[in-house]
DNA sequence: CTGAAAGCGCTAACAG
DNA sequence: CTGTTAGCGCTTTCAG
């Protein structure tokens, strides 16, 4: 492939002309710079990305770290943040977790390897020796997105997730719901426990006895769904009630629920944290909080790009950004009154 | 952050004992081999991939150029194609396209200056000057996905599309259906074209004469979709059976069948290609030919690879994997002796 | 305004 | 077995 010196003999100047007329970053004549346009079109020219970066010590990569693609909500993430970075002529290396802590160091490991500008991360570990390992200094700009972490010290977006489950339970308990369960994520996972949280704290504000049997965390999967809702609706005192933290929990929960021979919502109400995809064919439509996506991923790499530009010394401290999420009501709820009551 | 020369010092050798040790390219002594890995440790050390790659010519990283990732589509791709090329030690950069002809060639003129290893392509164009555009000789290894060129040259991993669209229309005949409406995308795109002629053929074998105004070609886009069908939906003459050329078309004409308060598929029925997103749960069950989506990228991950890894000398010729779609039946289609006629 | 030359971090001869 | 050195392609002083 076509190198600068390859241009420059073919312009009849030296390489450091035709660096400073592509670059713009020094005095060419307009001749020149004709010249050099004209051999860079003649000989397919561009410039080796390696090198440049190499030279200049920084690339125009950034990776995004994120569950899983797949995933509707991930999918839509990594869909505006490659639209935000192109734009500002970044390139986005993918790469998915599965949430697994271990998959996720060391995926930063080979990202920092790779010398990317920046990483929007979606940091799903939580014990102690996995966030020291996040601490360490030498990683480059980071976003965290999704989860939060108190002392991480990075830049974080996000909604109020612990509103979101407050949201969904006092939905329900205002339909005169009692025995409501709640499945949730994988216990020190952030947005699981605040989702949980929220949910429980409403309960609790509306005067129910919380049973904690009711409130079940597993992985934000559908299939761990599906098994944790199971013996919950096989119990004699069923809860009328089901709430779904994330769309795959949401998911699985409604399966158990009609593959057991349950009505949704006649005997049980369901609702669920995410969009649910196709959700205008999906029977029932599941009544869901849902976040603002775009914004985040948005703003998430916004702040990201920022950072990468803003030299050493006037980096900005780390931001927060909680976004408020919102309630889209389907048909998945009915009130108590017109539940059928569990035998 | 710390280079080989950090780490020689620390260890008390040289750089080329370092680079040796580390890439087990050259003898070293277990004491030498054993520092080194200390010092790496010490140091925090990590090859900088940027210099690496300008030394060595080549790197490891490969685009997936796909149409949009938040389709659960070109999403599952992009997750194989992540999966396939970690195993491998590459990076995949995404980006979308839109099924943008002129966007897909900046991108891939982008992914060019950057030197990428290969190129996963979903190439949606389909005219002469896109076509020559895309046979520059310059361009790293390509393997094509989804969409056929015949004169391309390139390896190609797809679906019989032919039969994809001949099955579904086979299937609806079956059942009694006579005028059958066909929505794929637009003219020109390989697979929109393939998938219609597959429909369109089996509607001849079965003698059925050809209504060319019920065979529509727009946009895989479900808000075109929706607007091809609700004229469609609205004659006199109407089709009582609908057949959506991927998942986006089929959702637009199974919501413009609802809007326009028609049941399906008690008054039309309709069948789509492509998986459907929680479609266990999506009402009525949708009927669909899917692809074998995870082989099919893994076929495409692999051929890439060793395309990369082979010497120029010994490239095989281009190959083309064709893989059989297969039928997943729901309850969206009903015999034409059940459905309500049209008035 | 233009050119020569240094050097980013690494690998691979090659010499010791 | 180990060290010295050239050079990948680029940007950027610094002289002319």
């Amino acid at each position: 492939m076509a190198t600068i010196r390859d241009v420059a003999r073919h312009a009849g100047v030296s390489i450091a002309t035709v660096s400073a007329a592509l670059n713009e970053s020094g005095p060419v004549s307009a001749d020149a710079r004709r010249r050099v346009w004209e051999a860079v079109e003649a000989v397919g020219y561009a410039p080796n990305a390696h090198a440049r970066s190499l030279r200049l010590g920084k690339s125009r990569l950034i990776g995004a770290v994120v569950g899983d693609v797949t995933n509707p909500f991930w999918g839509a993430m990594v869909r505006t943040i490659e639209a935000v970075a192109e734009k500002a002529q970044y390139s986005v290396i993918i790469r998915n977790t599965d949430e697994l802590a271990e998959r996720e160091l060391d995926i930063i490991e080979q990202l920092r390897a790779q010398r990317v500008a920046g990483i929007i991360l979606n940091a799903a570990g939580s014990d102690d020796a996995y966030l020291r390992r996040l601490q360490r200094s030498d990683l480059p700009a980071v976003v965290t997105i999704d989860q939060w972490h108190p002392d991480l010290g990075r830049d974080f977006v996000g909604v109020d997730n612990r509103a979101a489950g407050r949201m969904l339970a006092e939905y329900v308990i205002r339909l005169g719901h009692r025995r409501v369960a709640v499945i949730s994520g994988r216990k020190g996972m952030w947005t699981a426990d605040e989702r949980m949280k929220g949910a429980v704290d409403a309960m609790r504000d509306a005067g129910i006895a919380v049973d904690p049997t009711l409130y079940i965390q597993t992985d934000y999967r559908s299939d761990a769904s599906y098994a944790a809702a199971t013996p919950l609706l096989t119990r004699r005192d069923r809860p009328t009630a089901i709430i779904g933290c994330n769309n795959d929990i949401t998911f699985g929960a409604l399966r158990a629920t009609l593959d057991l021979g349950f009505r949704c919502p006649e005997d049980i109400s369901i609702a669920g944290i995410d969009e649910v995809p196709w959700s205008g064919l999906v029977r029932p439509r599941v009544t869901v909080v849902v976040q603002p996506v775009e914004d985040m991923s948005r703003q998430a790499t916004t702040w990201l790009l920022e950072r990468i530009t803003a030299n050493d010394t006037d980096q900005p401290p780390p931001r927060q950004r909680v976004f408020a999420p919102s309630i889209v009501l389907g048909d998945s709820c009915a009130p108590l009154s017109a539940t059928v009551a569990p035998t």
